[in-house]
DNA sequence: TGCAGAAAGTCAAACGTTTGCACAGTTTGA
DNA sequence: TCAAACTGTGCAAACGTTTGACTTTCTGCA
């Protein structure tokens, strides 16, 4: 009773084989009804789970897939997105009975080193590779396990990966902003280290030229995401301006609503002068007032769709690298109001 | 080059035993300076990484521990708390060289359910339960693996396990209240699944009892965590009524932001009306307008010492049921003013 | 009656390590 | 001078499964 049972005990008192054990366990046809019955009922009586580590290591593979964070998994678990995305993970994990293994990011090691370390300890049958950033690992070359991506890759055209179209939420954002009368609009949360960013910012530019709205450099302002603590003081100076903008692109709703809360002190209302469109709708933004009206790039669905791909990668239903777009959607809330006639 | 190299090739290369190779790289003494060098040198040439599956089957032993959430998983993540405990288990995890292997609680796989699983997966050399219920896993006897828990355990006395002292943060939020002058106070949020409400009702009431302020019962008003909705037409009742609260201590920054929005419709400003003394000291509530005195738990701190704990035991470094208890600290933001003179 | 083939099991090798023991060669101590 | 001890290494068993090949027994058919 001490020790846990093998296949062997089982084996023992149901007065079989080993190998017929392992297979009346795992339902093959070769097996007789009846032993079948024997079997099992020993096996249950000794609470009997077949050591996963000697199956996986017969077996060649084994049900658990890595997990890695761009940014050490630490710091960006801060973020509202990441768990969301890790939600959607481990629902269809769980669904297709595979476990998770998370990338522990040792303090600052570097992204390409913790996903080596994590291919390397072999218990990984796959990875997940939340590497949205513009420079990943540049030597992923030699990893040899399947992998997923979730956001933009370097390497489109030979990677799987999963992501929103960026522009285009980009572009709709902003689009909805012109359409509401807007033509002063500040992009707020540029990070250059994020692919996504590059896109959106593509896309706000794309829709500014559509309506002959005017783009200026020093209305591009960046703020890390994450810690999202943009410039203040620059900011200050652009909307104590006679021609401050109306309305600003808001990479994330946590700067949103720091960006509110600023405005505030500048005896600025939202969305009576300036509005604001927002990404992530994140909770916060909704109980916030005004609620925010923001995109939701609904990072579960992104979680989801990442981790059948890669299961289906293992399982070899997917042979050739695939992309999937898993669409956003625009929130209306309170943050935008048409512009107020001058 | 194509398949993955093998203790055997590195011998057969390095022109030792398998034995041999296997002591080398893991320094024992008994091998000498010169085929150390040697061995070493083969195996990274070959980028030779040991099997740790079949490391983990002869040693009876993996460097992976197993992380249960109460919820779901899926669930829990959305609220901030939980991230930040994973932040804290990832850390020291990942600084003694430990996996952490999610389980990724198949819906409405009950809690005991996923224990099991991820017990008998034998994946896992230990387990990190946050079963903060007051009703967990009842038969978690048959469990053999060692196990910390974070938050109250139904039996303190043979758990291992890390917590808040919750009834003095209890106690101390409400007092901070009192000490302000307020005496109608409301409890906003207790959901009687948790174990850690309870304790904080108690020190709740302890405070209230010290102060001669009166406990109404209809002013401690439920609330499920994580998906914070209170009943918002009992609290309409309770707040326009003329004798209202004029304070509320509440579990949880989320729902305070909820209430503060609930009360501006009411027109009922916050510190100005109502002070409000939270919890859980979150971006969202730094943000937020009034900034929310908060009271932090700290969660990566629950989390570091939950890991640590946990891996100590593993090594044997610990063997009598232990419990560590965390600091919380108040942070006095904006949303609690001196009661205002009648 | 003989024989093919199916049915139901058993055997043993294999997966990639670790580790107790054996062994050969070299020192050491008396 | 010889036993004892030490040094450095190899052998082979063990960890707990899975699985291809093999054996035995039985059934049906010519």
């Amino acid at each position: 009773m001490a020790a846990k049972a093998t296949i062997k005990d089982v084996a023992r008192l149901a007065e079989v084989s080993p190998s017929t054990v392992s297979r009346a366990l795992r339902d093959n046809p070769r097996i007789s009804e009846e032993v079948r019955q024997r079997v099992r009922k020993v096996a249950k009586a000794l609470d009997f789970h077949p050591n996963q580590m000697a199956r996986s290591l017969v077996k060649q593979e084994t049900r658990i897939v890595g997990v890695l964070f761009a940014e050490s998994a630490a710091a960006s678990m801060g973020h509202p997105f990441y768990p969301a995305v890790l939600q959607g993970l481990g629902k269809v994990a769980g669904e297709r009975r595979y476990h998770m293994l998370l990338s522990t990011g040792v303090e600052n090691m570097s992204e390409e080193a913790a996903m080596r370390d994590l291919a390397d300890s072999g218990y990984a049958s796959g990875l997940i590779c939340l590497s949205t950033l513009t420079t990943p690992a540049q030597s992923t070359g030699s990893i040899t396990l399947p992998m997923v991506e979730i956001g933009h890759p370097l390497d489109p055209e030979n990677s799987y990966y999963v992501d929103n179209d960026n522009l285009r939420a980009g572009y709709e954002a902003t689009k909805y902003l012109l359409n509401c009368g807007h033509r002063r609009i500040l992009f707020l949360g540029y990070d250059k280290r994020f692919m996504m960013m590059e896109n959106r910012l593509k896309g706000f530019k794309q829709a500014m030229a559509e309506f002959g709205a005017p783009v200026m450099d020093d209305w591009i302002v960046p703020s890390r995401m994450i810690e999202n603590v943009p410039d203040f003081a620059h900011l200050g100076e652009i909307f104590q301006a006679d021609q401050h903008p109306t309305a600003v692109v808001s990479m994330d709703d946590p700067l949103s609503i720091g960006l509110n809360g600023f405005l505030l002190t500048l005896g600025l209302c939202v969305p009576g002068d300036v509005s604001i469109i927002s990404f992530n709708n994140t909770q916060a933004g909704q109980y916030h007032s005004p609620a925010l009206t923001s995109v939701d790039v609904h990072p579960r669905e992104l979680g989801m769709h990442a981790m059948s791909l890669l299961l289906n990668i293992i399982s070899g239903a997917v042979e050739k690298p695939t992309h999937i777009n898993v669409p956003f959607t625009l929130i209306e809330r309170d943050s935008v109001a048409p512009i107020a006639a001058e």
